[in-house]
DNA sequence: TATGAATGAGTATTCATTCAT
DNA sequence: GATGAATGAATACTCATTCAT
């Protein structure tokens, strides 16, 4: 939970009570979504007055984007931005697959760590518009550009495809998020081999199924 | 919409006023989700009261299953069962390229004109434990042991890496789904052009992205 | 039942669905109230439709109302107006006890075979004003002048105390509704010999608990 | 209606709100029955939100049943468990028709400043196995007893018969309760002279009707 | 006579939100 | 900041009753 909360980040301006409200609403949204929750279920989890939700987030939506923005942000933006791709360039990873590999086992592990966030996210994205915005920005001035850079780097060094950024980058995002879906929501009970299941989907984004 | 009602089938033994009530239902939801749509407004587009709802479906969650149900069983069981195994025996797919072509093409197509239900199938599946027991058992029952005889055909054939089945399958359901779900989904207003985009998918699972 | 079939008489007009409605009714409302049973539940265990029970009784008060009267006619009325007061001035009973006895007798086994029947009435007396209306006047019309001819006999034989008519009436009622209510629906399971009670009750009655 | 709200007791820890509530409700059910007693009516005569009455009572049975049971407790129990039997002992009552009329006095002016909870307990007992068990667990425990010791008392001073206290218990209760009852709620406008009615009943429970 | 689909007013209950303390 | 009583609009659902067939 204090991973989690390092995520929500501004946890320094939030008061005791506020705290806790944020940490009771991410398990019951997490396990219910959102519409099953209720504020004053929040409210009793969290040891906190009905009332004292409302004196911090003006409505329960005010709550649910409060939860769910810094996820996006973190989930898109910290990796790219500033390491990884002056990394690339560095050439600290000689190949492609180094790349993956690095990038993948990070999120990998931010999602392991967060993720009743990426539950709540993925689950409501849909019926939220406020929240679709937020991340229709971020992946397109963020994800987009890091991954272009990185893209036109390995396919210079004649490492992939002469394929469109766009649809190796649609491929390979729906690829991993296919894998990290599987992982954690669809079966999260079976005893997975993490370590193995990575290098395969990198094996499986880098050369498909055919022999 | 008469296509949709098609995949509902029992047509025939609904009162015309039920009919109204189902399509209004999968309007509503597709749009708006299942929490967000009441039963007295699919009434009011239904033109129907709303105690009409409550006699054919004894609850709005039935209602929810009554619709979801046959998309789930439709989606995945009939391609398979009958001719698909059989016709890849029958060397009507000389490649598994060709038999891939075909069940994307299939299912695109069944999506396409599918795509309210489909969309609320997606979007109810984690909050409700009833659709997510159909689909196991469906899943389970029809879709794996088809891909199975399928996949052990071509992989004598040595067509196909020496992959377990099962994570060859997963593999290929979440392209094909990311894919499906991106170009209905989060991009339906894209200028798509489906024949190429379906083919570059089949290119990614059978090569990757790798050069 | 077909005894109580009996005691609402007019079975012969009554076509083989409203017998089946009327049977129905009687056993869901003794069991579970007026307000608990629903016509589609009474439609239901009649294995007819809904709108047949409107057919025969407009509303659902008024099929309440048919299967009551009846009731309240004949537990007042035909032991007294007939038989009973010229059997009194026959000298059929020697001694008031032995009236008492054969009118308990009588009432008792009348409730006996009509049970479900007494217990709507008493249920749904308090909240039914025409049943009420109904009560009161067959009471004044037909047990009250009974009684009091009755009453007005033994007390010149020298039996009865010399007390008002109306007060010994209210007693004796009381007791023997008292008596019958525990026997059958205060305690219904308990190891009742109705004889040796019926005999108590009368001594009661006759010489109250002093010595 | 405040000799009431004591019957009620726990005033003190209610809010004005509730107290309105409660008022309301008790004047709505005993005058038309639980289930002609909608909360929406029960809110209006409150001046309350309809909310405000499941704020307090989660269900409206919650409601029904926090109304009755005080009224159950405090007619059976306080008279009995404290004074009465020590009384009795204390030779406070010479005879048996002495103990007799205090009780009937004190639990007829109960009765009379409790009426509409009485009609409510006597309307409702049939329908709500709670409010049955509650009842049963009280006489069972408290009246039965007390009664069983002042009845041996009298009993061995030689001034009742030697019947079994349960019947005599039954006899006496019945015949008691038939006079409130007559008097309280079937004809409770007549002229009626207590006092006389009291020590009638009381000769009649002595000596019976017999001469 | 009997049906059963349809009605729509009515029900208990929920819940996000407000506000006086 | 925090409380929690109060709100009232909205919700899923029930049910007696109607009516075309």
């Amino acid at each position: 939970m204090s991973d989690m909360m390092e995520t929500l980040r501004n946890e320094e301006k939030m008061t005791p009570k506020q705290i806790e409200i944020v940490k009771a609403a991410i398990e019951l949204i997490s396990e219910k979504g959102y519409y099953n929750t209720s504020t004053s279920e929040i409210a009793k989890r969290a040891g906190v007055a009905e009332g004292t939700i409302f004196r911090h987030y003006h409505t329960k939506k005010d709550l649910l984007v409060a939860i769910v923005t810094p996820v996006i942000t973190n989930f898109s933006a910290p990796v790219f931005a500033k390491k990884f791709v002056s990394q690339v360039f560095q050439n600290d990873y000689e190949h492609f697959e180094d790349l993956l590999y690095a990038f993948i086992k990070n999120r990998f592990e931010f999602a392991q760590s967060n993720l009743p966030l990426i539950k709540i996210l993925l689950q409501e994205l849909a019926f939220h518009p406020e929240i679709q915005t937020t991340y229709k920005k971020e992946f397109g001035d963020k994800v987009i550009p890091a991954f272009n850079q990185a893209l036109d780097f390995y396919k210079e060094k004649g490492e992939l495809q002469d394929l469109p950024n766009e649809t190796m980058i649609r491929m390979m995002v729906t690829t991993i998020l296919g894998f990290m879906i599987t992982r954690f929501i669809v079966q999260p009970d079976k005893d997975w081999d993490d370590e193995a299941e990575i290098n395969q989907t990198i094996a499986y984004i880098m050369g498909g199924v055919g022999s």
